[in-house]
DNA sequence: CACATCAACAAAAACGTTTTTGGGATTGGG
DNA sequence: CCCAATCCCAAAAACGTTTTTGTTGATGTG
């Protein structure tokens, strides 16, 4: 633990002003190449690493960004945002300051304020899903980047999925795979996501000349039991659908179940695909889930690019609202139409 | 935007001097109660807050813990240990700053590198299940308490789940609705739960009079479909188990398949505990499935605390290692042995 | 009454960088 | 050959705090 060298210590070692080592390790200033690079292989040797408080209290520029989230715990999707918002810090030299609210406003605020109060460059503003949100207060004038939440404001970035694709990936498989008679197992919840799945179930069908049939669209909470209990309903009309379009895996299984319970087997009596490809679940299922996967690690790595570019001021930084697109995941659930 | 109000703006307004106010507002120096009374709340009404780059500046602590880990994507738990951590830190007005290596030791290198640079008081280096760990060179010199991880270092704090109790308070709840012939249903990897969680379970049957019967223990992979395959062979045992205890809730997932195949009803043919409460999954299966939680957000809150109390060089301030208990969270999928 | 002690505060130094300003050698133009 | 421009680099100021050292007046002590 001897103490850390500092950039004195590399000056007088290169036999330079400590200014010459601070512009020849950080590329600013007028430097001789010869010199920069003798300033920076003695750096290198010394193991010199510089104190980001110090240069951060002097430049302005800390390299660390909030990360501001309202849950972190109850579903493994936090993690992937985190992991490539974190990867692509990393590539710019910065670091991840994290703070979640729990869904509480008055601990939000304060992590704000921690935040703020570490001189941190840039926030991203992240929800666990994609949701309408109000930016508190406190982060006027700073640089921030939503994260699986819009605004109505145009001059903030922001990144979502694109719901409604992702609806019509799921089901031009179905499709494709030759069903005509597809249920949707929705939810309830008023979130963006609830509008813009049935949007792309409804587009699908339109596209493909088959009337929508409300009978086929039963709803509950986005969970397995109400899943279960909804699917069943649907499973016992006289007519009942080949193929079933879900909300989210959770809902999914609730269908598994619900088959299960009425004597069908999937996917030889009945085809399934639903959104989240959360493995735990759609990799444990009998048979495996087809899902379309949500682009959390993209859309971690794409709001930090975007607020990196925003704060170094590049000619493409105007801000940009943008939808990403879901991935299918391919098992087992889906299979042609009995008979 | 306004440039934010500095110390010198509230010694101003205050009409005192800038030492004045950072010994009234740290509680530091021989101030006057009425002085820094009015400090205070001049420094209140001018909603000044520090610059933490400046005072960690000056007094080498800078309020950040480093909160290092393996992985923090494919399962849930590293949100609920981030969570206690990060309500553990905000309560010492402290803030994490999170790095994780996906398994890489270069890239967790580098992370570490970033958080040394960035002068973290100290950290939290955790693993996202029970292993041993070695610590990196570059974590020598620098307070950590180890999460989820132990070590052969007795000068580090480390904190694990009690893999031992947690089976034997699976096993005693079996035990206690009448069960006799409890089948194991373990797992392969090299890690302390496999041991742990084996010798609570030959613990418990001892401690109840009840040999140890090799057939009924059956192990795989900790997954859903290993677990299948591993129950499926116990099940089809002419004397088979009334009850099993199974080494996580992936497996037990498969456990249930199983039954289903084998025609048995949960619980009334046979009943299941595991442990993981990894909740997506046990609330989701049918009937719900009774498990041991283990102590993810308790294990982060345990971390920060005691990481406080070692930086602050408290009395108590000597290292320890310790096991933490593990709860039972009923739910439907025990009930008495058949006949 | 002389001196030491102490309480309450202020002045100045320090933390480790980056940025601003200055200045000497070299080069180029007339 | 002189002056201006250019290239390299160094000295010094600055960032916003905390810590160290000083100062002043009041209080106590022998």
């Amino acid at each position: 633990m001897s103490k850390r060298v500092g950039i004195r210590e590399v000056a007088a070692a290169a036999g330079v002003s400590v200014t010459t080592v601070s512009h020849s390790l950080s590329g600013g200033g007028q430097i001789s190449d010869a010199t920069r690079e003798r300033v920076r292989s003695v750096a290198e040797g010394l193991n010199y690493a510089p104190n980001r408080l110090a240069s951060g209290l002097r430049s302005k520029r800390s390299q660390i960004i909030g990360f501001v989230s309202d849950e972190i715990s109850t579903t493994p999707y936090a993690g992937n945002v985190l992991l490539g918002a974190q990867e692509a810090a990393a590539a710019n030299d910065q670091v991840l300051m994290v703070v979640n609210s729990n869904r509480n406003s008055r601990i939000e605020d304060r992590g704000i304020d921690a935040l703020l109060q570490h001189s941190v460059d840039g926030i991203i503003y992240a929800r666990m899903y994609h949701q309408a949100v109000k930016l508190p207060a406190a982060l006027s004038g700073v640089p921030t980047v939503l994260l699986d939440a819009s605004s109505d404001r145009t001059d903030l970035s922001s990144v979502v999925p694109d719901e409604e694709g992702a609806a019509l990936t799921a089901m031009e498989h179905l499709l494709a795979a030759g069903h005509r008679r597809i249920g949707y197992l929705g939810n309830i919840d008023e979130i963006p996501a609830t509008r813009g799945r049935l949007a792309g179930y409804r587009a699908a069908l339109a596209a493909h000349g088959i009337p929508f049939d409300e009978s086929l669209v039963t709803v509950g909470e986005s969970m397995t039991a109400p899943g279960r209990d909804a699917a069943s309903r649907v499973l016992a009309l006289a007519d009942r659908p080949t193929a079933l379009f879900c909300f989210n895996d959770r809902m999914a299984m609730g269908a598994y179940q619900a088959a299960h319970l009425a004597g069908l087997e999937i996917p030889r009596d009945l085809s399934i695909v639903s959104i989240d490809n959360f493995e735990v679940l759609a990799d444990a299922l009998l048979p495996g889930l087809t899902s379309i996967a949500l682009p959390h690690y993209e859309m971690g790595r794409w709001a930090i690019e975007r607020l990196a570019a925003e704060l170094a001021g590049e000619a493409d930084s105007a801000p940009q609202q943008i939808q990403m697109p879901c991935p299918l995941v391919l098992r087992q659930s889906v299979g042609p139409p009995p008979r």
